[in-house]
DNA sequence: CTCTGCGGGTCGTGCGGGTGA
DNA sequence: TCACCCGCAC
DNA sequence: GACCCGCAGAG
């Protein structure tokens, strides 16, 4: 079975110097771990996904990622996770590949590979922090948009790291942002 | 001593499903 | 039918 | 997820 002790877990970003790290959206959806034949939500129940929704996902490839539906829409994947509703627009977002090994940028190379061939999946987008006020302006650009914050990846961690780590940070409050 | 990070526990919210009056 | 309580997600 | 609390190390 997989759990939350298989799943990376990070920590609230304090403000630390974020040049180098590797900034993503954070999705506003369930986690789902797909373990190379089922979906596992962070609880280790596994989820009831329907054959399209799995359709492409890479048979014996593990995956890290969320459902997700769009901004704002958290119950949207909610209901088809818990409750088996699957809505044609739900995605998996994939943001690791936990038997690549390799950098974070290695292991998402590899899960855009593992993914050519599905059409319900894909992968988050991501860039290289250059700086504390672009840090800071594509929080804005996120949060007004709808999202619900960033997610950090300290750059030079190799390999797929379980459990609560400090590598991998999430930006929920402007606060720290100076 | 104080401040900080970290682990563990608990609680809050929203939803659906099951049960009994 | 409705009011609870529980399960499970974040 | 948020919040709280106790513990250990750094300053």
């Amino acid at each position: 079975m997989i759990s939350e002790a298989d799943m990376t877990l990070g920590r609230d970003y304090r403000g630390i110097d974020p040049r180098g790290w590797l900034v993503s959206e954070k999705l506003d959806g369930c986690r789902a771990y797909w373990d190379g034949s089922r979906l596992w939500t962070r609880g280790g129940k596994v989820i009831e996904a329907p054959a399209w929704f799995t359709a492409g996902l890479p048979e014996g490839v593990a995956l890290d990622g969320e459902v997700w539906a769009c901004r704002g829409n958290l119950q949207t994947a909610r209901l088809a996770v818990q409750h088996g509703r699957w809505a044609r627009h739900l995605r998996l977002m994939v943001f690791d590949s936990p038997q690549a090994p390799g950098t974070w940028p290695d292991r998402m190379a590899a899960a855009r590979k593992a993914l050519a061939g599905a059409r319900h999946a894909e992968c988050v987008t991501w860039t290289t922090c250059r700086s504390r006020a672009q840090l800071r302006a594509e929080y804005f650009r996120v949060t007004q948009a709808g999202g619900e914050g960033l997610r950090l990846r300290a750059p030079a961690v190799d390999g797929y790291e379980r459990g609560r780590t400090s590598n991998l940070l999430k930006v929920k409050s402007p606060c720290h942002l100076h």
